[in-house]
DNA sequence: GCGCATG
DNA sequence: CATGCGCATAAGCTC
DNA sequence: GAGCTT
C-alpha cells in the first residue's frame, strides 16, 4: 500500500451499515499525511487521491472506517507504470473448487511461459494472480499482456472459463477479468480484511496451497497472524521483482 | 462521518 | 432543526 | 442514447 493512490472504501457504520467510496479528499489532512493531484480524463478536473505513506496514514484511513483498502498498481513517483499485471478470478455460479482449478491453469501456463506469478485469494469468491512489472511497462502493456495470457488459458479449459464481461454471457463460469489493469483501478489489498461476515482477509498463497479443501473463508481476521507467525509473510516475495516480458512473449510464438 | 441543501 | 443526499471510474457492452 | 458491468 505504500507511496500509493487509494480509493476509499468506507463503512462508517461498520459491516452492516452503508459503504460508499471516495476518492477526492476534499478536507485537510493531519500533518506528515498528503494527497496527490491526478487528472480525471472523464471529470476534466484533478481529483485529491489519498497517498498511504506510512502506518499514520493506515490508521488515518481506518479511522475514516475504510475496511478494505484500495490501492493503486502503481506508485505515487512512478504512476504510469504498475508494480504489476493481475489477473482476477472471478467466479459466476460455481464453486472456489472451480477457481483452484482456474488458477492451476494459469499457473501451468506461466510455467510454459517461465513468467513468474504470485496468487492470494480475493478475500471474496476469487482469486488474484498477480505478475510482478517493475514498474517497467505501461498499464496499456499490462492489460494487453493478461488479455493475451487469459485467452491461452480459457482455450485450454473453454468449459469452466470465459473472458465474457457480461454476466449474462457467462453463466457457471470463472471470468478472467483483465480488465483491472488500467490506471486508477483497484483491487483489495493483501491482507486486508473485507467488511464482510467472518471478516474474511486477502491471503497471500503458496501456488502448491490451490487444492481441494481450501476455501476462501479459511483465512480470517481471528487467525491469519497464527498463518503468518508460521509461513511467515508470502507477499514479501514480490517486491523488486519484474518478469522480462520481451523474453516471454517470444516464448509464446514458438 | 460530515458538509450541504431542502422543508 | 430534522432529514436526506453525495461521497468512483472508463469503456465496452446490451437493450 | 441510456443503462449495466467491472
Amino acid at each position: 500500500m505504500i507511496d500509493r493512490p487509494h480509493s476509499l472504501n468506507r463503512c462508517p457504520d461498520g459491516i452492516s451499515g452503508e459503504c460508499f467510496y471516495q476518492k477526492d479528499i476534499d478536507h485537510e489532512l493531519p500533518s506528515g499525511l498528503y494527497t496527490k493531484q491526478i487528472f480525471s480524463e472523464s471529470k476534466n478536473a484533478y481529483i485529491n487521491y489519498f497517498i498511504c505513506n506510512g502506518v499514520e496514514a493506515l490508521l488515518y484511513m481506518v479511522n475514516l472506517g475504510c475496511i478494505d483498502m484500495h490501492p493503486w498498481h502503481s506508485r505515487a513517483g512512478t504512476l504510469e507504470y504498475p508494480d504489476y499485471a493481475i489477473i482476477d478470478l472471478d467466479p459466476l455460479g460455481v464453486g472456489f473448487e472451480v477457481v483452484i482449478k482456474t488458477a492451476l491453469e494459469v499457473k501451468k501456463v506461466l510455467d510454459e511461459l517461465s513468467c513468474e506469478g504470485f496468487c492470494k485469494t480475493s478475500g471474496s469468491k476469487g482469486i488474484h494472480i498477480f505478475l510482478p512489472l517493475g514498474a517497467k511497462y505501461s498499464y496499456d502493456i499490462a492489460f494487453n499482456f493478461t488479455k493475451l495470457l487469459a485467452g491461452l488459458v480459457s482455450q485450454r479449459i473453454p468449459d469452466i472459463t470465459s473472458l465474457e464481461r457480461s454476466p449474462l454471457k457467462r453463466p457457471n463460469r470463472v471470468y478472467l477479468d483483465c480488465y483491472q489493469n488500467r490506471m486508477g483501478q483497484t483491487i483489495a489489498a493483501p491482507y486486508c480484511i473485507r467488511p464482510r461476515k467472518g471478516a474474511p482477509v486477502s491471503a497471500p498463497l503458496l501456488w502448491e496451497e490451490l487444492k481441494k479443501p481450501l476455501r476462501p473463508a479459511d483465512f480470517n481476521m481471528q487467525n491469519i497472524f497464527k498463518r503468518l507467525k508460521k509461513t511467515g509473510d508470502l507477499w514479501q516475495k514480490m517486491p523488486g521483482k519484474s518478469i522480462n516480458l520481451e523474453k516471454i512473449l517470444r516464448n509464446i510464438k514458438r
